[in-house]
DNA sequence: CGCAGAAATGTAAACGTTTACATTTTCTTA
DNA sequence: TAAGAAAATGTAAACGTTTACATTTCTGCG
């Protein structure tokens, strides 16, 4: 006959009630290893041993302390998510991939956002450290030395949107996508595309620039520089950059903006200006955010899976937390679409119009 | 002389390393618990102590356990967010205004998006319980019976966005807002108004509506019903609806759509009908969300502030938690502002038109 | 100097799990 | 039926903190 001392010694804190294992033990009869293990799974336990564990833990509602699991097993089921200063919706879009597949695997996702600086986002890693099995970082930002430490703090790590020297990372294919929307532009008939670009060192920024610069070379343009507007990601340097345009002597016959917000933005000073899009002037965005669509008229954009994105990052990082002994780094790289929506049209001029006037740019 | 035994036993698992506040205490030369204190503050520990413990800790690079401490203080510092299906720039925007409240008071943030019914919901709290302090609840659905669960189980919950009959909530003043909205179209001299309304089951969406038909009641209009189109708050339903009102036989002067995103969905379909805003129609939304001042023509609507939204929600909650014993429920509002752009103006009849045809509706 | 009280520190028992190891039960097989 | 192997279960030691209580050290005062 075993021992039956389940009896629980007296609580030193009696505030909470809280149903321990001990309880569901003692209720089903059994000792505490063998309620674990029922739950648990895994372990070998006599089928009816099973069935009256489980009934005493669902009759009394039991639901296990995670801190207590945590401490013993060494994990927390949980991932961290560092983003830096969070604005629009592709931020929502990542969180919302990432959340769907972790929690298909069990995992929860602690969040933190608007980190501009490296400093910043460092104070946050640590206060993470302990907390989560792993982390995403997304940190588009190129300056590397904060992820140089990061590897250092012995925690799986996943980058997102940044040129990791080395560890996993996953990025989108912005040169890719840059070439292929050229491409597109220049299928119409478009040789004078100016660009909007984003902040100087974003990483996506700069790809998607590189894409550009590397497309117009082949066009054999000589205006290169000439043509390229500066940019930060957000609609307001959109519509600044499009005003820039609009009152060009010698105005391109398309615009791309490193991503849709400044693409929206750019079509909004364009109206206001009186320009019409796409007759007068195409114009064509990257990203595909929701709103594309909805814009007048709607966006010829290079659309990225965000999604998708999430989901892949956690699924390299669920990797890297189960297979904890140095690997290979892997970087991955997601596809983009184009999407052809109604703001371009082929250039009215298929040949190059060679400036006409050479009238003084207008004070800005 | 106190007997220093602070010899490690020997550990079981050998896996990671790990500096323990043994290790801390031996190091400094002294106790666990005086380590505990010097690093948790509150308790008296002479000053010199104090600086011995800290520099062994900072020499070590000690960083405490957070599963063990949560298991012995019984507190995660960590609060759940359960958000519903997640769908644009509203919820990033709700997020940030909590997690930056947070951080400032040391508190993490679980977040679990995209629970379309309220059994995914409750099964994610039920994963979340023990691993937060408190719950953050957006249910803008008013079916209420999930809430009614959360209370009985047992842990601080603040709703957002929802009008819960107990318990602590914060909403937008969404029924103040509509009419403020409506007086401005008045004030405009527009009597003829029509409303694109938000999903039939959201409390936010019902609460505007409510403030519209109001508004209409004193307008004595008797066209009341035939003015209102459906929507779900989407772009897309925006779209259907202002189609449905540019064909409309007694076209209104203005649209209040329920949201934002429904309101440029509008703006795209009257453009594409060519309807010219504001001048043959005005247009206004709800939320202002960061787009609405980048469509064409910049839309007028109502301003929501949603990080404040998240910063006071997060303040109710952590009221609750440090104040764990009942106390009566608090309902908090927040308020809305004006913000007139371009996509309304003067109605050009301002005399009420009385349907001069009486045509047929046309098909839907 | 001795003593009371206050201040500082130490000791060890929780917190609720998991799991190595020990023990008991059940099953095989000769 | 007994022995041995395999399966099922129990025991108790971790996991790394916090903190009630005990103990030591200080301080001021008669």
């Amino acid at each position: 006959m075993p021992s039956r001392q389940n009896v629980r010694k007296a609580r030193r804190r009696t505030k909470t009630a809280g149903i321990t294992i001990h309880d569901v033990a003692a209720r089903a009869g059994v000792s505490v290893a063998t309620v674990s293990r029922v739950l648990n799974g895994k372990e070998l336990v006599r089928e009816e041993t099973s069935r009256h564990v489980l009934a005493a833990a669902k009759l009394l509602r039991y639901v296990p302390n995670v801190a207590a699991r945590s401490l013993s097993i060494r994990r927390s089921q949980t991932i961290g998510i560092v983003l830096p200063e969070v604005h629009g919706e592709f931020f929502s879009e990542v969180i919302r991939g990432i959340d769907l597949a972790a929690r298909a695997e069990g995992y929860h996702i602690l969040v933190s956002g608007s980190h501009s600086d490296s400093d910043r986002m460092l104070e946050v890693v640590d206060t993470m450290r302990g907390r989560v099995d792993g982390l995403l970082v997304m940190a588009p930002d190129v300056t590397l030395a904060p992820l140089q430490e990061l590897r250092a703090r012995d925690m799986p790590v996943v980058l997102l949107n940044s040129a990791g020297p080395s560890g996993d990372a996953i990025t989108i294919d912005n040169y890719g996508g840059a070439r292929a929307m050229m491409q597109h532009l220049h299928n119409l008939g478009h040789t004078r595309i100016a660009f909007v670009r984003g902040p100087q060192h974003n990483a996506d920024a700069r790809e998607r620039l590189r894409g550009y610069r590397h497309a117009m070379r082949g066009m054999a343009t000589r205006l290169l520089r000439a043509l390229e507007c500066s940019g930060d990601f957000t609609e307001e340097s959109g519509f600044a950059a499009g005003r820039q345009i609009a009152e060009s002597s010698s105005r391109p016959t398309a615009v791309f903006a490193a991503n849709d917000s400044m693409a929206v933005g750019v079509l909004a000073s364009l109206a206001a200006a009186g320009i019409k899009v796409p007759e007068e002037i195409s114009v064509v965005g990257f990203d595909d955010i929701p709103i594309a669509r909805y814009v007048a008229p709607p966006l010829t954009t290079m659309r990225v899976d965000i999604a998708e994105l999430g989901r892949r990052a956690f699924a390299l990082l669920l990797d890297a937390i189960s297979e904890p002994r140095a690997h290979a780094a892997r970087h991955e790289r997601v596809a983009t679409t184009l999407v052809v929506r109604g703001s371009c049209m082929p250039s009215p001029t298929t040949k190059v119009n060679k400036q006409p006037h050479r009238a003084a740019r207008p004070p800005k």
